[in-house]
DNA sequence: AGGAATACCTACCAATGGTAAGTTTTATCC
DNA sequence: GGATAAAACTTACCATTGGTAGGTATTCCT
């Protein structure tokens, strides 16, 4: 058993070294990555089999397995892959969260085999067991935790209501993230990035209370 | 009801006769749907396999897959009984639909099997040729529509900001009883219900454009 | 060059969804 | 109250797929 690091997630936190490999195991790892989201963009989560992505990089299904421990693992690896590179998820403190994730929104709008992998992943990820539970776990603390940091300055700044629970906006912020690329899903023609500014400017709405 | 129908999907606007079965038939089917739920609220919905529902209402694999198409087509049988059973969904012009879809929320945080097995379902059902393909893009439409119907009701009569697009206001009520549930399954702490009131309070304010 | 770790392949297995074809049960019609 | 048609099953059986075991070839470091 190898995997001293294949399948165990190491968060932001985590600071261990990556397994060593060869230079071109490590680029035939990406290669995989790369390749299984191009299947599923195309035939769709469920239809992707292992001997499809193996094909597309020139390998068999074992030499796959050599790289990631199970089909889930890939699939899982490839958001987390994908997570750590564009930056969406763990937010510096520099730069406005909220924006970000309405930046987020937007992008994933031209790239549905992502939006339908990472929501397959976050439903099969509820199971303890599943390689990438830890994972969605840690990346959703990860963003509640940005995101209501993003909603408490803003109340400083006086664009966010001052009364606002900035916990509670944030998993807002998320719900409808998730929600709205669940329905554009279903229909691409949603505006998902329009629909979810709208909302989040409708939420953090810093105007007084109407004079009842 | 329409409780007899099997198989092929007859939404609002079919006419369909539905095919002649057994008594016998009629309850094992009932049970099958019953036991299938129960299956995917102790397993999760990718542990679930035909065989262990099969022994849970005493059929073989094949006795199950004589009242059902295929796995996905029970799955999405349980979710579309169980919608039909609460009418939780095609929200007849009486009551309001936004109310109900807030007590619906509510419920389902006492049903993780339900949750799971709907979002599943939801982002299974993207691929066209899924047999629950044309039932989730239907639940979706009736749902704005009827969501968007109580949003103009409720601009009517001074409880929602007249300015608000009530097409607008359905998808995001939508996006968010999804989002939140997602949520909600890897974190069943989470108060899914005051959640969702509190961000459908905000997004429905009628207050005044804060005089800038 | 030597040697350890990696990269990768060839079988092989078990589980699962699904099918084909037959047998038994159920209700209906003379 | 049997004949009969349809539904309610069952017993094989198949194909796919994820995954494993164990071996061979390759890479890289010293």
């Amino acid at each position: 058993m190898v995997s001293f690091i294949r399948g165990c997630y190491r968060g932001p936190m985590s600071t261990e070294v990556p397994a060593r490999r060869y230079a071109k195991g490590e680029a035939k790892r990406r290669q995989i990555l790369i390749a299984a989201l191009a299947v599923v963009a195309r035939h769709g989560y469920r239809n992707s089999t292992l001997q499809e992505i193996a094909d597309a990089v020139g390998l068999t299904k074992a030499g796959v397995l050599h790289y990631f421990d199970s089909r889930e693992d890939l699939m899982a690896q490839v958001l987390r892959e994908r997570d750590a590179h564009d930056g969406t998820a763990y937010t510096p403190a520099d730069g406005d969260s909220l924006t970000q994730l309405g930046r987020t929104v937007e992008h994933n709008g031209s790239v549905p085999g992502l939006v339908q992998l990472y929501s397959q992943v976050v439903i099969e990820a509820e199971a303890p067991e599943h390689p990438a539970h830890a994972f969605v776990r840690d990346r959703y603390g990860a963003l509640v935790a940005s995101l209501a940091e993003g909603v408490r300055r803003r109340q400083r700044a006086g664009t966010a209501g001052p009364d606002l629970d900035p916990v509670a906006v944030a998993r807002i912020a998320i719900a409808l993230s998730d929600g709205l690329q669940l329905q554009w899903l279903h229909d691409q023609s949603l505006d998902m990035s329009g629909v979810f500014d709208t909302a989040m400017d409708l939420v953090l709405e810093a105007r007084p209370p109407r004079a009842s």
